[in-house]
DNA sequence: CGTGTGACTCAGT
DNA sequence: GACTGAGCCACAC
């Protein structure tokens, strides 16, 4: 293969490296505990892709992954496929605390590996 | 290689 | 609380 050959289109390649250490760090959310698309970016290694993880998650319907754990910023629901009312009851049916849109204990159930350095934008 | 897309996020109104 | 605008990113075409 030529190194200097940088294809990122077809079969046979790591195209969706970031993808799979998303999905890595979904299945690693314990379940009660929850994370948000910027946490698990920031755990697959890019803490400002919480969009692109967005459409990742969009497909982990394909995957064997706890979607349904991954919530929005600010502890809103964000979104599901269709269906955002079993987001809602999956996240209650394991012991989190969800008000209309919103999750009461948010900051007590997130789950982040140690990431806090969110290098986030001036202000 | 350029463009469109979206289960995102933040700040302001 | 709802809506808008702007920023950022990986992926499909």
């Amino acid at each position: 293969m030529s190194p200097g050959h940088t294809a990122r289109r077809g079969p046979g390649r790591q195209a969706g490296a970031f993808r799979a250490r998303v999905l890595a760090a979904v299945r690693r959310i314990p379940a009660g505990r929850v994370a948000t698309y910027g946490d698990v970016a920031a755990v697959a290694g890019q803490p400002r892709a919480a969009r692109a993880v967005g459409n990742i998650m969009r497909d982990c319907r394909t995957h064997d992954v706890p979607c349904h754990r991954v919530v929005a910023a600010g502890g809103r629901l964000g979104g599901f496929g269709g269906q955002p009312g079993l987001k809602r009851a999956l996240l209650e049916a394991e012991g989190i605390l969800v008000r209309s849109s919103r999750i009461r204990n948010f900051e007590d159930c997130r789950w982040t590996p140690r990431l806090r350095t969110r290098t986030r934008r001036a202000t």
